[in-house]
DNA sequence: TTAAATCGTTAACATTTGTTAATGCTTTTA
DNA sequence: TAAAAGCATTAACAAATGTTAACGATTTAA
């Protein structure tokens, strides 16, 4: 727990009483790699903090095919944000990619605390501005960059990605084929 | 003003008083098609809300190039989102594509109101959710969708895109050169 | 410990998309 | 009104990416 007050700190320090209504709801948990937080046509009520590890979002396609959509860095703000806003079923799964450290919170006793108290609620601007910005970059970088720009900028955020996820995770990220991505390297890498 | 006021009731009815802080904040005006209001470069404190008329972002490169990253559809709460939370400079500008009817705001002065007026900040809550799952949806087309699927997409939310937007705007939009735009048309109304 | 499954790389070929340029049409401007 | 500029379409060719399949290496499971 104190990794967690520790995250509150860091993206907006509260003052105690608002700080013991959080931490009233949150249970910080320890998952193995491979677990799911949230899963793709499963009601969610959830919002996540990781403070160790790395999760991803991906989609399983009607035939089968998982793709990716989204990884998300040690210490990010996660959830199947649309679904929580728009009371809707998730359309992703989420998972730890590596063995994580989350903190759980439930989305709509939260937002009643932030209606209530003015300092929650200014955490949790932060924390939304965050995950917009975050989103904002992709959105950057799936339309202005080449794939090869993507997978660097990807290496530069989380150098260890290779190590953690198979290349075929990793490519269906980047909107690419794995082959694509072993081409990609080989000529990166010649440089 | 009366149309400002009506956007709010639809998002997020607020108290007389709370409606009264943000009406003495907020200028209605009127721009005609390829006004800028938001300029690459240059700093940027407003926040704006599209009560009539398209608008959309573009990113002009060291080359001079143009590409389109985001059009907004009427009734957008738009502005350099990103930047004014990060207060950073825009990497982008942003322009009416027809003539427009906006309601601006100085995001700083905003911001203070909804740290003071608990219903001032649901509002922004809703509006900045609104953004968010605007972003996520464009963000999971990126992903997902091929650009044919992206066009018919863009089309289904904005029908008139084609009347009010020339087509290397829109391909720039959907990631594709005009020529493949044009390709992926005719292959589509020979359906 | 062995067999099976998964993984990354590479090759050959197919498909998609980009680039450049030409054409005719429309709109703008002088 | 006439010239110039901008636009959408098309063609020919180039480049990028996808598909399928084979291979050896590694990991997983029996």
């Amino acid at each position: 727990m104190e990794a967690f007050i520790e995250h509150i700190n860091n993206v907006y320090p509260l003052p105690q009483h608002c700080l013991e209504k959080i931490l009233a709801l949150v249970e910080v948990e320890n998952h193995t790699a491979g677990f799911k937080i949230v899963e793709q046509g499963k009601k969610t009520e959830d919002l996540f903090f990781s403070l160790e590890g790395i999760c991803r979002a991906y989609i399983t396609t009607n035939e089968g095919v998982e793709k990716s959509t989204f990884i998300f860095p040690e210490n990010s703000f996660l959830g199947a944000i649309t679904c929580l806003i728009s009371e809707v079923i998730p359309y992703a799964t989420i998972e730890c990619v590596t063995n994580c450290k989350l903190a759980r919170i439930n989305y709509y006793k939260f937002i009643e605390l932030t209606d209530t108290f003015i300092e929650i609620n200014k955490l949790h601007r932060a924390n939304l501005e965050k995950a917009y910005v975050n989103l904002e970059k992709r959105d950057f970088e799936l339309a202005n960059l080449n794939a090869t720009e993507r997978y660097v900028s990807l290496k530069k955020d989380i150098p260890q990605i290779d190590n953690i996820l198979p290349q075929k995770k990793i490519a269906s990220y980047l909107g690419i084929t794995n082959v694509q991505l072993s081409r990609l390297k080989k000529l990166l890498y010649s440089l």
